[in-house]
DNA sequence: GCCTAAAATTTCAAGGTTGAAATATTTTGC
DNA sequence: GCAAAATATTTCAACCTTGAAATTTTAGGC
C-alpha cells in the first residue's frame, strides 16, 4: 500500500499520530498488566483464558476455532493451545458440527460460564477503576474516535 | 484500593469505560500485529527487540538493565532475553558501571544504531499510514486524553 | 572487620504467540 | 468415482512474558 497524500504532505500530522500510537500502546500495557495480575490473584486464571471464556460466553451454542482466532486477533495456532487448557480444566467442551469432522466447535460448561459470569463481574469494575480518570464524555468521544479508526482501516486490508 | 464514588454511582460511565477499554485494546491489537509482521518481513526482528533499542537509541550513553525494564514496562528476566539475543547479532553491548558488578548497562553498537534509525523511520511512516484516518487534530486530543488518563493512574500505584 | 540486609541481575518453569509445516477431511472438476 | 484443490485444525520451533527463586555483589549496623 502506498502512503496516502497527506501522509506525505504533513510531517507535524505524522508526529502526532506516532505519539499518539506511542500513548495508546503505554495505556494498554498499563492496564493490561493490571488486569493480568489480578485474574491471577482473584481467579487463578490468565487475561488469554478470559479473552476466549468471553468470546465463548456470548456463543452459548459455540465456536469454531477459526471464528475464535478471527474474532481475538490471534492464530490458529495459538487458540488450540488455550482452549486445551480450558478443556483440561473443565470449562470448555469441544464437538464436532454437522457431519463434518475437520471443524471443532468450543462451547463453556456450565462451570465455564458460572466462572466467567464472576470474573466478568469483577473485570467490569476493575476497569470502571483503571480507568476512573476517564470522564463518561471522554470515554465516549474517545470510543468513537477508536471504533472509526480501526474498522476504516480494517476494511481496507 | 475501594472503588471511587463515581464508580458506584455511575454505571453507564462505567459501561462506556469498559466500551473504550475493549476498542482500545482491539485498535492496540491490529496496529501491534501489523508492525510485527512488517518488522519481521523488513527487518528480519520482532516488536521487542525493536523496543529495547529504541529506548537504547535515546540513550547513548546506555541503560541498566532495571531502568530498560522499567521504561518499557515489562519485567527484569525479560529485558534480559532480548538483550541476550541482540548482543548476539552485534546490535548491543553490555558493561559495567563504576566499580558496581552487579550492574550492566546495555548500549547500542555502531551497527545497533544505524540499524534503528532505517527502522525507525520506515516505522514512522507505517504510523503514519495505519493510523492515517485520524485527523492530526483528532490525533492531538486522543493523545492529551490519554496522557492524562495514564499519568493520573500510574502517580496512584 | 563481620554479618545481615539490600540491590541488580539471571535463571527457570509455565504459559502465550506466531508462522509455517503437517494432518485430516471435504469439495470440486472432470 | 477419483485426483487435486480447498478447508479446518493441530503440531512444532523459536521467541516473548511473567513471577518466583537463585546468584552475585554491595552497603549498613554493630
Amino acid at each position: 500500500m502506498d502512503a496516502s497524500p497527506e501522509t506525505l504532505e504533513k510531517p507535524a500530522a505524522n508526529k502526532e499520530r506516532l505519539r499518539l500510537w506511542i500513548r495508546l500502546l503505554r495505556a494498554a500495557r498499563v492496564v493490561e498488566g493490571e488486569l493480568r495480575e489480578r485474574l491471577k490473584r482473584e481467579f487463578d486464571t490468565t487475561l488469554p483464558r478470559f479473552d476466549v471464556m468471553s468470546a465463548l460466553y456470548r456463543q452459548p451454542e459455540g465456536m469454531l476455532m477459526s471464528d475464535l482466532s478471527r474474532f481475538l486477533l490471534v492464530s490458529n495456532g495459538n487458540v488450540t493451545g488455550i482452549v486445551d487448557r480450558l478443556v483440561t480444566d473443565g470449562f470448555v467442551v469441544r464437538a464436532n458440527r454437522d457431519g463434518d469432522r475437520r471443524t471443532s466447535i468450543a462451547r463453556l460448561t456450565e462451570a465455564g460460564s458460572a466462572r466467567f459470569a464472576a470474573m466478568a463481574e469483577a473485570h467490569e469494575i476493575w476497569i470502571a477503576e483503571l480507568l476512573g480518570e476517564v470522564s463518561e464524555e471522554d470515554a465516549r468521544r474517545l470510543s468513537v474516535m477508536l471504533k472509526a479508526f480501526r474498522s476504516n482501516w480494517e476494511n481496507e486490508h
